[in-house]
RNA sequence: AGGGGUAUAGCCAAGCGGUAAGGCAGCUGGUUUUGAUCCAGUCAUUCAGAGGUUCAAAUCCUCUUACCCCUGCCA
């Protein structure tokens, strides 16, 4: 793992360090606390390589606690996809997987424990009404008329609460603790609310289920986190966090610390708008390549190393903050570039013919899988008269900058020989199809005798040898830098997001491709065999990125 | 009648009273059988603004400005 080097530093692991320090703490405990009601997405990545990798760093633990305190939403194929996607990564919580709802007991417990003090009842205020008593943010909210019931009152109550004497809505167990308070989430919260909904842990066990402010923090002291890590929109929360965990009878005391959330150009991250994507089927699917998920990413070819490495390039700080694409994508270009086998792929052909080549000859070349690095190894590709080349590496005349196949001009065929255009044929609309031209027979392995030595290289495949395959280009999802901030998303969204070749022709040696093998098709990107659509003898090939394109840019 | 947060380059981000790290992007050259990679060089006299303290301020103090979050029986 080339991220082993140097830790990073951050004002959360400076607080670690000073609690070690003063004895406050003398071992870490962290946790990845997601919701099972959604695919992960690269911000969970930065939240999962936060938690996991401040315990391995600090010789600590990490647990993965499902926090599903909310039936309706969630679902067990979530649950599947969670723990998939966080092994995928690299990291093994500790023990086995956890549940908010494990609590619940423990959770009904402490609330008749605030009920007993005095700090909780049950109040039957309707939503409306509730609202309006809450007040706003400039003006103070009033008590609930039920917030003076006695405490033998309220313990009856929530105890029929419990049994499912009430329906839902009509009441709710509430804090006591301030009305006139400044943070909202103060003003009395609401613990408990009824729900007589079918819980994938817990199965039909429970009407009740408690509220997030009341089972994160108690979720985390039973678990004995030390360090609660979660983001900015949490900050006025913890002073509820702190109040419920000063409350009741336990006796370890975990600390949250906010940091922000990740914000990605030219793409979404709420989970609301991905599930839009998706039940809207304008991507297909929660891992279709474009979407930002970690289902996705994998699918699409960025590698579990290359995303951790991201996470420690962004950094962690309380800055709101919007990344350029471009960092992700020289995260998994330098991965890739270094493990990446090479081979050839031409996405748009036109024929070459090779007049002087020995009609009916076909040639094992042996090629270097990686220019710099030969542990890699070396493959056989086929060499013969009749190959094909990209469209856009053929012109009839172009001026010096331009480095490929111009007629009577020399051009480096990768890996094969040197060979010059002598004519061409078109079709009706002016297209070239069939590029003509002979090749320097001396020039395999070797630059030609007279010192003529092109200045290009091309890419290309043996047409007769040559396999089809089906490559996906991505781009991505929208045309705006801040999708999000769009009054309509669907307005924005690139039409281009997803361009299908179906007749490519790449090398023989990719029939062997594996389900998210990468390679590097040269001159074009880094590419992987798809991990779904890929299946028998079908070959899918997603582009992961292109490769960094200086031309292109001088071309503009 | 508000409260909680954040401001350092195009984008991230170190810095914690001693004279602005690093990455991405960009720009210049060099190598190259990938217009890739790689290599060398370059890229903030200034830290949201204005005052103040100090021999010395991005760091401390005061005021101002901008942006984000908070009024779900979501998390």
């Amino acid at each position: 793992m080339s991220e082993a080097e140097k830790r990073p530093t951050n004002f959360i692991r400076q607080i670690i360090d000073a609690d070690l320090e003063s004895g406050k703490h003398s071992s870490v405990q962290t946790r990845f606390p997601p919701e099972p009601n959604g695919f992960l997405h690269i911000g969970h990545a930065k939240a999962i390589c936060l938690n996991f990798g401040i315990a391995q760093d600090y010789q600590g633990l990490c647990n993965l606690r499902f926090d599903d305190t909310n039936p309706e939403k969630e679902d067990i194929d979530y649950v599947h996809s969670i723990e998939a996607d966080v092994k995928w990564l690299g990291f093994e919580w500790s023990g086995e997987t956890r549940y908010s709802s494990q609590y619940f007991d423990k959770l009904h417990g402490f609330a008749v424990e605030l009920i007993e003090k005095g700090l909780a009842y049950v109040c039957f205020l309707t939503g409306d009404e509730a609202r309006e008593y809450r007040g706003s943010l400039k003006a103070p909210g009033k008590n609930s008329p039920h917030r003076d019931s006695s405490v033998e009152d309220n313990l009856a109550l929530f105890d029929k609460m419990k049994n499912g004497e009430f329906k839902e809505g009509e009441c709710v167990l509430r804090a006591k603790i301030d009305m006139t308070s400044s943070f909202m989430c103060l003003r009395d919260p609401i613990l408990y609310r009824v729900r007589f909904a079918h819980h994938h842990q817990t199965g039909d066990k429970w009407c009740i289920y408690p509220m997030y402010d009341f089972t994160h923090c108690l979720s985390d002291a039973i678990e004995g986190v030390t360090h609660s890590l979660c983001t900015l929109e949490f900050q006025d929360n913890r002073r509820l966090y702190d109040w419920v965990l000063e409350n009741v009878s336990i006796d370890v005391i975990p600390h949250q610390y906010e940091s922000s959330r990740l914000n990605l150009e030219y793409t979404v991250m709420s989970k609301r708008k991905l599930h839009t994507l998706v039940e809207e089927k304008l991507v297909n699917g929660w891992d279709d390549p474009r979407m930002p998920t970690i289902a996705a990413f994998r699918r699409r070819g960025y590698t579990p190393g290359s995303l951790r490495e991201f996470t420690k390039r962004i950094g962690v700080t309380k800055m709101d903050n919007t990344v350029e694409m471009g960092v992700l994508e020289a995260c998994i270009r330098e991965d890739l570039n270094d493990n990446a086998p090479r081979a050839m792929a031409v996405l748009d052909p036109i024929k070459l013919v090779i007049e002087n080549y020995p009609a009916g000859q076909v040639e094992e070349l042996n090629v270097k899988n990686h220019p710099s690095d030969d542990e890699q190894g070396t493959r056989i590709v086929p060499f013969a008269a009749e190959l094909y080349i990209e469209a856009e590496d053929f012109r009839e005349e172009a001026n010096k900058k331009y480095k490929r196949l111009v007629l009577d001009k020399a051009v480096r065929l990768r890996g094969a020989y040197v060979v010059t255009a002598t004519r061409c044929d078109k079709d009706s609309e002016g297209n070239v199809t069939t590029v003509y031209g002979n090749y320097n027979a001396d020039t395999l392995g070797k630059n030609p005798e007279d010192g003529t030595k092109p200045k290009g290289v091309i890419h290309w495949v043996a047409a007769e040898q040559s396999i089809d395959a089906e490559i996906r280009l991505y781009d991505r999802l929208f045309n705006v830098p801040n999708p999000a901030a769009e009054e309509d998303f669907h307005r924005v969204m690139n039409e281009g997001s997803l361009i299908t070749i179906s007749h490519a022709k790449v090398e023989p040696s990719l029939v062997n491709a594996k389900p998210e093998q990468a390679f590097q098709f040269e001159r074009q990107g880094y590419f992987c065999r798809d991990n779904k659509d890929s299946q028998g003898d079908k070959l899918v090939f997603n582009r992961t990125v292109g490769l960094r394109d200086t031309w292109a840019k001088m071309d503009n």
